[in-house]
This record gives C-alpha cells, sequence and structure tokens, in this order.
DNA sequence: TGCGATAGCGTTTTT
DNA sequence: CGCTATCGCA
C-alpha cells in the first residue's frame, strides 16, 4: 500500500484526501429496483476471479485504516487519536459497506453527536461513492433518529406522532408550573435545577418508577418522584417530549415490543457509532438494543471514539462505555489509530507527555513520521495580567498575519484562541476591536434561542399543532393585549380542569361570560386569527404564512415600534428566520429541523479569528492554537476539582490535550500572575499542568513584564517563576509522579505548592479541611473570614502597589492606591505596610 | 403594565 | 464587576 505521501503539501491535509484521483467511475449503482443488497455480481464474479479491483477510496489509507475500514463483520471499536483520520475511516466504511453491496443505504445505521457531525459525513459519504447515495435515511445524531422512530411508534408510548419536541427553556417554564402547582416555593426549589435533574435521570435511562430513593427525596420535601411522574403525565397531555424522551422512548419500545424490535435488527445489517467517549447510559442502552443478535450471528456494530478525548462527563457521558467495549462485545476487534496526520511532532510530543499523567485511559501515543525543518515547539508564555495577555496575542496575531516571523502571511481563519471559560473571551473581543482585527465568537447564544426568533417560532408552533400550551402561553400575550395574568390562569385552570389544550380551552371561553368583556374580545380576535392560519396552512406555502403570521399578530409591528437599540437587528432576525424557512418543504418540516438543529451557519468568507472554549473546538483544527489562562483554579477549574475529584482534574487534563492537539503548527500557551475574577483581582498561579509539559517539546517564550514583576518573594513555587524552567529534563514533578507510579499518592512538592496558592489565591484556609486529591491539596473555596485590616491602613499589593484602605467589607478590601487609584482586592492579597 | 432598583450569582453544552 | 431575574412601586 502506497503511504508516502512525501508529494503532498506539507500538513495541508490527511493522507488520501489530497491528491484526489478523478473519482472512480466504479462506484457501482447499487440496490435499484429489485436489486439484492447481497448482489454484485458483477464485483462478486470479479472477486471469484481472484483478481478483485481494489477500489480507489482505499487508496492512502494506512494499515490501520484499512483494516478499520474493512473489518465489516462483528464488533470493532476503532480507538482514534486525535488527526488520526477518524471520520475518513468512518465514511470510507461506510463507501465500502455500500460499494460491496452488503448493505442497501437504509440498512446502515450510523449515529453521531451533533448534526454537523452528521452533515460532514452525509457529504463526505456522498463524495466517496460518487453522489449515488441519495438515502442513508438513518444517519443522524442519537435525537434525530429517535424523532424518527418515535414517530413511527408513537401510540406506543401513549404519544400521538405529531408530537412536539420541547427545548430546554419550555420544559424549565413547565417544571416551574408544576412546582407551583404542588404549592411548593420555588425559590426554594427552582424550576431549572429540577429540569436539570430530569435530565441527568433521563441521560441514565431512570424513569420517574426508577430513581433511586436519595435523589427523589432531595428535591421538594420528597416530592421529587412525584414531580417527575407529574411533569411525564403532563408531557403526555400536550402531545409533547423532551430531549431525553427521544432517547428513552424508544428504549421502552424496544422493550416493550420485542417483535419490533426484530424487524429492525433485520433492518440494520450495520451499526456506527462516532465519538463512542461520549455516550452517556441511555445512548448505550438504546444501542445495546439494537446491536444485539441472535448467537451466531455477527454483531457488526463499529463504534469510533478516543478516550483522551472524553470531555463531556459533566453532561452524563460515561467514558466507562468505550473503556468496556471489549467486555459488551466480545470477539470485539480493538484497532488504535495513533498515526497523526494533523500537528507537529512538538506539538504531538507536549501533548502525548501530558496525557500521560492520566491514570483511566486505554493508552495510545499519537506519532508522527513527517519530519518538519520548521517545526516549532510549543511555545509557553507569560504575562502580567489578563488585559496584557489579551495585548500580547493581539501582537502575534497581526504579526502572523503580517507574515512578519516566517516570511509569508497568515490567514486569520488558520488561527484560534481557546479558553477555558467563557469570560476569558471578552478581554480578547475588547482588544481587537480596538484593534480592528476581525474575529469571530463560536458558541455563545444560538440563532434560535434569541427571544424574537422563540417568540415567532412560538407562533408557527400553535399553528400546526394547537395542542402546544407553551406555545400557547409564551405567545398569548405578545404583543401585549391586555390578556395579562389573569386571564392566561383562568384559561389554565378551564383547559386543565377539562383536559383540553389552552387554545380549545380559549374558544370555548369566549362563548361563556366568565371573562371580562375586553379580554374576551382580545382573546375573540386571536383566536380568529389562529383559525385563518391554520386553514392556510394547507393551500399557503409556509413562507408566506409565516410573514402574514407575523404581520397580522402585530408582532413585527411590535418591535417596529420599539426603539431600544436592539430592535432593528431584531427584526433583521426574523427576516433571516423566513429566509430560513426556504429550504423546508413544509412548516412541520421546518419546525421539526428547528426543534433538533438548533445551530446556524457561521459567515464563512470572513477571515477572522475564531474564539471560542476548548470544549467547542473538540473536532477542530488550526494551523495556530492560543491557549490562554493556564492557571490553577481557572485550568484546571477549581469547581471540577472540588465536585468530582480526581475525575474532575483528569477530565480537565484531557480537555488541555484536545486543546494542544487543535494546533497544527503553532501552539502558544499563556499563564498570567494576575486575573480578575468576579470583579475582584486575584493573584494566580501557574497550572499544574504546565509542570507536566516536556522539556523537549515547549520553549518557554521570555517573560515579559509591563511593571512590578514577581518582585517580593516567590509567591509560586512553579519552576515558571524562576528564570529557567526546565532546568533538567523529565524532572519535573508532574513527570516523575507519572513515572513513578501511577496510582501512589506521592507527597511531592505539589502539595506544598497547592495548598501555598490556596493561601494566596484567597480562597480561604484550605488547611487541614482542603481536599487531598493524590497528594494535592486542593484548594476548597470556604467562606471569608473577617479582615484582619482596618479602614485607614497601609498595605501593599503585589499588583497596584502602595495604597490606603477606604473601606472593608469582610474580607474584600476597597483600596485606594497611590498609583493604580481605587480597586477592591482581596485581603490575602495585601500586606500592611509599617 | 412597565420600568427602575436590587438581590444573587458567576465552567464547560448538545440534543 | 456585570449580567439576569425578580420585585415593588408608580
Amino acid at each position: 500500500m502506497s503511504n508516502s505521501f512525501d508529494d503532498m503539501p506539507f500538513f495541508d491535509e490527511e493522507p488520501g484526501e489530497a491528491p484526489r484521483k478523478p473519482q472512480a467511475p466504479a462506484a457501482p449503482a447499487r440496490g435499484g429496483p429489485g436489486g439484492q443488497p447481497g448482489g454484485g455480481l458483477a464485483a462478486r464474479a470479479m472477486a471469484a476471479r481472484g483478481a478483485p479491483q481494489r477500489p480507489d477510496y482505499l487508496d492512502g489509507l494506512n494499515p490501520e485504516q484499512t483494516e478499520a475500514v474493512e473489518t465489516l463483520e462483528g464488533p470493532v471499536l476503532v480507538l482514534a487519536g486525535a488527526g488520526t483520520g477518524k471520520t475518513r475511516v468512518l465514511t470510507t466504511r461506510i463507501a465500502h459497506i455500500l460499494n460491496t453491496n452488503r448493505a442497501f443505504p437504509s440498512q446502515i445505521l450510523a449515529v453521531t453527536f451533533t448534526n454537523k457531525a452528521a452533515r460532514e459525513m452525509k457529504e463526505r459519504i456522498a463524495h466517496l461513492v460518487g453522489g449515488a447515495v441519495e438515502g442513508m435515511p438513518w444517519l443522524g445524531t442519537f435525537h434525530s433518529i429517535g424523532v424518527k422512530l418515535l414517530r413511527r411508534h408513537a401510540e406506543l408510548v401513549n404519544l400521538r406522532s405529531d408530537f412536539t419536541i420541547l427545548d430546554t427553556d419550555d420544559v424549565v417554564r413547565l417544571v416551574k408550573q408544576l412546582i407551583q402547582a404542588e404549592g411548593l416555593d420555588d425559590k426554594r426549589w427552582p424550576a431549572k435545577q429540577f429540569a436539570g435533574m430530569i435530565d441527568t435521570w433521563k441521560n441514565k435511562g431512570l424513569g420517574p418508577a426508577d430513581i433511586p430513593e436519595g435523589d427523589a427525596r432531595a428535591f421538594a420535601n420528597g416530592k421529587g418522584r412525584e414531580l417527575y411522574f407529574a411533569y411525564q403525565q403532563r408531557l403526555s397531555t400536550l402531545n409533547a417530549c423532551d430531549f431525553g424522551d427521544l432517547l428513552m422512548h424508544p428504549i421502552a419500545i424496544f422493550r416493550k415490543t420485542p417483535d419490533l424490535l426484530k424487524e429492525y435488527h433485520q433492518r440494520f445489517r450495520y451499526i456506527l457509532v462516532d465519538e463512542y467517549q461520549d455516550t452517556n447510559t441511555a445512548q448505550y442502552m438504546w444501542l445495546r438494543l439494537l446491536a444485539q443478535r441472535p448467537k451466531g450471528e455477527p454483531q457488526n456494530v463499529c463504534c469510533v471514539g478516543d478516550d483522551d478525548q472524553s470531555i463531556y462527563g459533566w453532561r452524563g457521558a460515561e467514558v466507562d462505555n468505550i473503556l468496556r467495549f471489549e467486555k459488551d462485545f466480545p470477539g470485539a476487534k480493538v484497532i488504535k489509530l495513533e498515526r497523526n496526520y494533523r500537528s507537529t511532532a512538538h506539538i504531538l510530543g507536549a501533548a502525548g507527555h501530558l496525557i500521560a499523567h492520566n491514570e483511566g485511559r486505554l493508552g495510545k501515543t499519537l506519532f508522527t513520521d513527517r519530519s518538519d525543518p520548521d517545526d516549532i515547539k510549543v511555545q509557553l508564555h507569560n504575562a502580567w495580567d489578563s488585559e496584557e495577555e489579551a495585548r500580547a496575542v493581539g501582537e502575534e496575531i497581526e504579526q502572523l498575519q503580517r507574515g512578519a516571523s516566517s516570511g509569508k502571511p497568515h490567514k486569520l481563519n488558520d488561527m484560534a484562541i481557546l479558553v477555558r471559560a467563557s469570560f476569558q473571551m471578552r478581554e480578547f473581543e475588547d482588544r481587537f476591536v480596538t484593534l480592528g482585527l476581525n474575529y469571530r465568537v463560536i458558541g455563545g447564544p444560538r440563532f434560535y434561542e434569541r427571544l424574537e426568533i422563540r417568540d415567532a417560532m412560538a407562533y408557527f408552533r400553535l399553528v400546526a399543532q394547537p395542542a402546544d400550551d407553551l406555545a400557547f402561553e409564551r405567545i398569548i400575550n405578545t404583543p401585549k393585549r391586555g390578556l395579562g395574568d389573569t386571564t392566561v390562569r383562568a384559561l389554565h385552570d378551564y383547559a386543565r380542569a377539562r383536559d383540553i389544550p389552552m387554545l380549545a380551552a380559549a374558544a370555548d371561553m369566549i362563548e361563556t361570560d366568565e371573562l371580562k368583556p375586553k379580554a374576551r374580545k382580545a382573546l375573540f380576535d386571536v383566536i380568529q386569527s389562529f383559525r385563518r392560519w391554520q386553514e392556510r396552512l394547507e393551500n399557503t406555502s409556509h413562507t408566506e404564512l409565516a410573514e402574514q403570521i407575523l404581520e397580522e399578530s402585530g408582532y413585527t409591528d411590535m418591535w417596529k415600534a420599539d426603539k431600544t437599540a436592539d430592535a432593528p437587528a431584531r427584526l433583521d432576525n426574523l427576516k433571516e428566520l423566513i429566509r430560513s424557512m426556504e429550504s423546508f418543504e413544509s412548516m412541520r418540516g421546518f419546525l421539526e429541523h428547528v426543534s433538533l438543529v438548533m445551530d446556524a451557519e457561521q459567515n464563512a468568507d470572513l477571515d477572522a479569528v475564531s474564539i471560542m472554549t476548548l470544549h467547542s473546538a473538540k473536532g477542530l483544527e488550526f494551523d495556530t492554537v492560543f491557549l490562554p489562562g493556564w492557571e490553577e483554579g481557572l485550568f484546571p477549574h477549581q469547581r471540577s476539582l472540588d465536585e468530582t475529584g480526581r475525575a474532575g482534574l483528569e477530565e480537565e487534563r484531557r480537555l488541555a490535550y484536545v486543546g494542544l492537539t487543535r494546533a497544527k503548527r503553532r501552539c502558544h500557551i499563556w499563564f498570567v500572575n494576575n486575573r480578575r475574577i468576579h470583579g475582584l483581582w486575584q493573584s494566580t498561579i501557574p497550572s499544574r499542568f504546565l509542570d507536566e509539559l516536556p522539556e523537549t517539546h515547549v520553549d518557554v517564550a521570555a517573560v515579559e513584564q509591563s511593571y512590578g514583576g514577581y518582585g517580593r518573594g516567590g509567591y509560586g513555587q512553579s519552576r515558571f517563576d524562576k528564570a529557567e524552567p526546565f532546568a533538567n529534563s523529565y524532572s519535573t514533578p508532574g513527570w516523575k509522579r507519572a513515572q513513578a507510579n501511577r496510582t501512589d499518592a506521592t507527597r511531592d512538592n505539589w502539595g506544598s505548592r497547592s495548598g501555598h496558592a490556596v493561601e494566596r489565591i484567597g480562597y480561604g484556609e484550605a488547611g487541614p479541611k482542603g481536599r487531598t486529591i493524590e497528594g494535592e491539596l486542593v484548594a476548597k473555596s470556604t467562606a471569608a473570614q473577617p479582615s484582619k485590616f482596618t479602614i485607614g491602613d497601609r498595605v501593599f499589593h503585589l499588583k497596584f502597589g502602595n495604597g490606603n484602605i477606604t473601606a472593608i467589607e469582610g474580607n474584600k478590601l476597597t483600596i485606594a492606591f497611590d498609583r493604580a487609584g481605587e480597586k477592591r482586592v482581596l485581603d490575602g492579597f495585601v500586606e500592611a505596610v509599617s
């Protein structure tokens, strides 16, 4: 097999992706009417003759990839490291199944986590097999496939097939109503929290009857279970589902009707799952049900994932699913993909060394056999504070853009800033605005989550699905029609008493005299409007209807009359919404799309730096990556350590690994000495992850100090406080610890360092109460202690210098600094000056 | 009903 | 500190 790609533009693409030969004329038409899936006679004949034509799409795959593509019988686990061509394997495998006539497109179940991944996969398969594959009806996210199953068999779980899918916002509102209906204080028992609990339960595959007693008691004076039951009951009445149900209901259906399950077994000859490390328990159960086969029949399940990139444990993903694969699927073949086509040796070296500090992993080491004369080590920088960090990153970006260092200009599109928490983004944005540097923020508030979009959608939903009470309540008085709380409550009660939708209740009630004349008239008008719109549903194009609804309801007028600054933008968004409906066949199709696919495309034309969280960076790659904020408490994040201990630490480390492995050529890590958190300046110490990076692959860039400096007695004991980090190779505590024994809790200077950090960071006395993880003292947030200072005291602060205390509030001091002006700081950061 | 004051809170995010 | 959500008042 030709595995050389010396002639390829370096680092630009994965191997076989580059020199794409003219598409094979091959891509045989398969499965025409009456065609037999197994019946590629010509192909078989050819194979029989012993001169199998090796299909084009297999060219350029390395041996492991080839094995992963060609091992079609029996369970396969592909452990695909970052940048090892995972998607390529998955898509080629599907192409191979189709091309060898082993199955029709409709007999392949391929599951992804995001719609984006599903979309990409479809495109790539189409490309591979020459665009001939119409179908792949069962390629999609767990949820979208769940919907599909559920629409077919809704009646088995007491739904109608036109059920609505509620999003988080709807769910919270519904839960709130239930909590209030129980006569509970919704401040003491926040709906949001309970909605979160329901979601967690459903991720674990637990219905109201299955949740642990402890969980059930923990909420609402022991009414947790009751509330959960009530919630499910209410969903059923509303003919609605939440996201969790899209997994739970299919599971219930399969369990309840084995015959039906058997049909699906016969249908799905091949099952593929992407990002297997991210599956939660419910998804796992779902998969197990579908993957079962009678003894003797092969389980053609192929799961692809990377345990080192499991970063969603906090939302229910069970890494254990991937770690356990061989037990779950006896006889499974495990294929590791470790040859990396993305990053330079230095970047891989740094990332590999870091991730080796984790215990619970299957163990892979990425390598590249390409050598780059320009291979740059990972650059480690320090800045005095986050402002300086943003300034310096901005400068570096401008230099790259100008081509200052390497001669050729770099595109902003090839650069990204990956942060741990979104509050970090702001400083970069501010800086880039002043510089006039284009940037784009990935993630953040989404198009379909905006108020005006949600309102408009509620109108559409109610027209298409008159039983959608949540939509009804949302817009019945938007724009204002004089249908306030009293009216809505009356309608609500009336509807609940008769078990009918609120819209129907409204139609009833205008016939009675229960409402005040004014409300009655207003309600009458709205209902007339809805009747009108419903009639048009059949014979008017959905985009036209949508426009009419927004016009006639007075919704657009409402925003036109609004003189707040963002009103014009909202009107634009509404237009955009209508425009985006054009690509759908019907209102219903559109609504379904929106409930499942909440993302909107970004403007790809603009050359701009990307700013996003590490989480949303998974799966992406950039030439140059900036990783700011590597400080204890932020990264690894304190809360992660507090809440999930060592598992949390390991997940944070995987996040760091994900960050590093996004970079193709250049990776810049930053840490600062001072960061403002919740409005208070806090001293920070370098992240322990920095100490876990190998000297051989990291350069410590010159530390520039704007002012101040470390000055008074080192307050971190990290080697990064000293002029010469990496004094001797592999002598760092982290590395030694990893080498010594992965389980042994050696109390090296980690403990003292973190303990020290605790003091300086001002989290209070960690002291004996601090939690210990593997010999590392983890800072524990504790209540503030009264300050030892008094107003008027003269104090010294590392960042701001000398000043006088003007106010004290617990351990928070307001100080008028001689140079820096008035600031609020924690008292742990200042020293009395005599 | 609508706005201004204020209490509370402050990782990560998909579907 | 800055955002949001809710409350109380006009």
